[in-house]
DNA sequence: GGAGCTATTGCAAACCTTTGCATTGAAATA
DNA sequence: TATTTCAATGCAAAGGTTTGCAATAGCTCC
């Protein structure tokens, strides 16, 4: 940065003054056409760049956005991340990530030094124990605008991008009645986490839409969303002494743990147990074997989102109103489900 | 970021210069500690932040880093760039990341916008259809520093944190020997990239040193990294009269393909074939049967470019000294490799 | 009482760009 | 020739902060 020319040196260069060099290169139209020549040519030849920091502070606006998620080495929150900055790219705005590690204090960091940052606005994906969401609320003071995205805060006034994981779960659920199992066992995520409630209610209400009774001891719980976070509860599952003939796992990780839990065990999938995941994670078209699924827009999901931002940002507050969005999940049928042939 | 409140809000509210305000709130020896006081708490309790675009501007430092990777979904480049910000975060610092899709073009493009947003230095892992330097080389001329990781970039006179890719395929190659495998293809990846080129040399050179045979056909290549990208590679192997004992795949993408491929035509593996990836992807461990592969220290490789990179930024162009560091890869050995049990 | 010192504060420039308004000079009109 | 008009350009402020230097006031000491 300490070589960059500027549009003084450029003035001084052709001795006109500085208001004259930024007009000419805003092509203003008192500007004389031949000055223009005089002006472009010379700051191409020098290699200018407007200087983004003076823009700025002078417009009030960092063409940056702040992003906070969980984390990013899972395929469902980079592939979101990808469909935000398809969006933010072409319109000259930069992603800044932060990750909260599902910890409530690094979320609450992450918004604080984002914020000092002046970022022009917020897509944020919470942790399972943020419960309070005065950080957000004073994004909102600062008329800051913020974007919600997957994870819901419930009782929270923003945008939000959020996918019917009830119905996601419905569908598995029924899928997995339709395919005969009457006993399914669902591996829930972790508390207080909306997107996992919304699970586990889909499950829950669907096999009583069906007459099936809801077994407390099929209902058990995983930590986190990582594989080996599945092995510990498919264990628990298997330890039963009535054991499940389906498993609904509350995401594709869990769902593979669970998997090599059966393997293990020498249990034939789908044969004795069907399992299904959620997420549609790349792996599990991959996985052994192949892992039915609920595919999740993700990538529309972090479009949507980013859109819903820039509009935001674009608009004087008195006249934004809150949107709220709520994208479809999708059945996907592979063969650790699949009992009857269709 | 409309509300904010500045330094010379504060100083109008306590009559007294911004000046004042500015020493005071950064404990300057000169000013009373009882103007201090009236400063620190009127600061406070109008939740004054300082404007980082005014001291950026002041400074000609944005505190931003800009990283460039070919994408951010795979578990290999996130797992870095987790390692780069938890060196970059406890600095202040803010990392954006701009994704090149392997498009040598886009890479171009995000070199020049990040340029222009005036990030104080650049993390890159370049596409592998970059061949020409100059967009790199433009970067040291404006005195940015650049740290390059993984994927080298041969003659360019910059810092680089690599990884033994030669050393990974030998290991992986005599630990295949080792468990008397003789007829050992290799499913290489795109040309011209520096890691896929040492692969395949370190391939090759250790069949030389056992004294087995370079057959070219047991070479096929892969278009990328991703699962899918391994069926075609592995299936045309599969269709060779002579089939290969063992399969070194470029990495855990590919190898995940080739299993699946297996598990279609009923080759038994490790029995049959054996097989062995690179990169120690998480769901290596959680395939069927488990991976063998060759582990690399990403989180490390992120956290040392990042660090090499904050040095640099730190001090005058000068007295840097490039540095290069080759990180050590570790062969991993699970279940489908293992022919002789230990 | 004045010189000199010190403690405290303020001024103004710098970082770079944009933009409303003022200014300049020349051409056109009466 | 005097006045108006218009094209082209320059001035200065604004955006928020830091910092070298100048300025002020009060005090001590001779």
């Amino acid at each position: 940065m300490s070589g960059s020319v500027t549009i003084i040196d450029l003035a001084k260069e052709l001795k006109i003054s500085p208001s004259t060099v930024s007009r000419a290169l805003r092509d203003h139209p008192a500007i004389k056409e031949q000055t223009k020549v005089m002006v472009r040519e010379l700051a191409k030849k020098l290699g200018y760049q407007p200087n983004a920091l003076a823009l700025s502070l002078l417009y009030k606006k960092t063409n940056n956005i702040g992003i906070i998620v969980p984390e990013i080495t899972s395929y469902f929150f980079s592939s979101i991340i990808c469909g935000i900055q398809d969006v933010l790219d072409p319109d000259g705005q930069h992603a800044i990530i932060s990750q909260s590690n599902e910890s409530y204090e690094t979320e609450i960091k992450g918004v604080e030094t984002l914020l000092s940052s002046r970022v022009d606005g917020f897509l944020i994906s919470s942790t399972f124990n943020t419960r309070d969401y005065s950080h957000f609320e004073k994004l909102r003071q600062n008329d800051i605008p913020l974007v919600v995205f997957d994870r819901d805060c419930e009782g929270l006034q923003v945008d939000k991008v959020l996918v019917d994981d009830y119905d996601g779960a419905r569908q598995a659920v029924e899928h997995l009645i339709s395919q005969g199992c009457k006993r399914i066992a669902h591996i829930a995520g972790p508390q207080n986490l909306s997107i996992a409630e919304h699970r586990k209610n889909g499950y829950i209400d669907t096999l009583k839409k069906h007459n099936l009774p809801v077994d407390p001891e099929l209902i058990v719980q995983s930590q986190f969303f990582q594989m080996e976070d599945g092995i510990e509860p498919a264990r628990k599952l298997m330890d039963l002494k009535n054991r499940p003939d389906a498993i609904f796992a509350v995401n594709d990780g869990i769902a593979i743990g669970t998997l090599s839990v059966l393997r293990e065990k020498q249990i034939q999938v789908p044969g004795e147990i069907a399992v299904i995941g959620f997420d549609n994670d790349p792996f599990s078209s991959f996985s052994y074997p192949s892992l039915s699924t609920i595919d999740q827009p993700t990538y529309e999901m972090g479009m949507l989102a980013a859109r819903i931002l820039l509009k935001a940002i674009n608009s004087p507050q008195e006249q934004r109103e809150l949107r709220q969005e709520i994208l479809k999940p999708e059945l996907i049928v592979r063969d650790s489900s699949l009992r009857l042939r269709p």
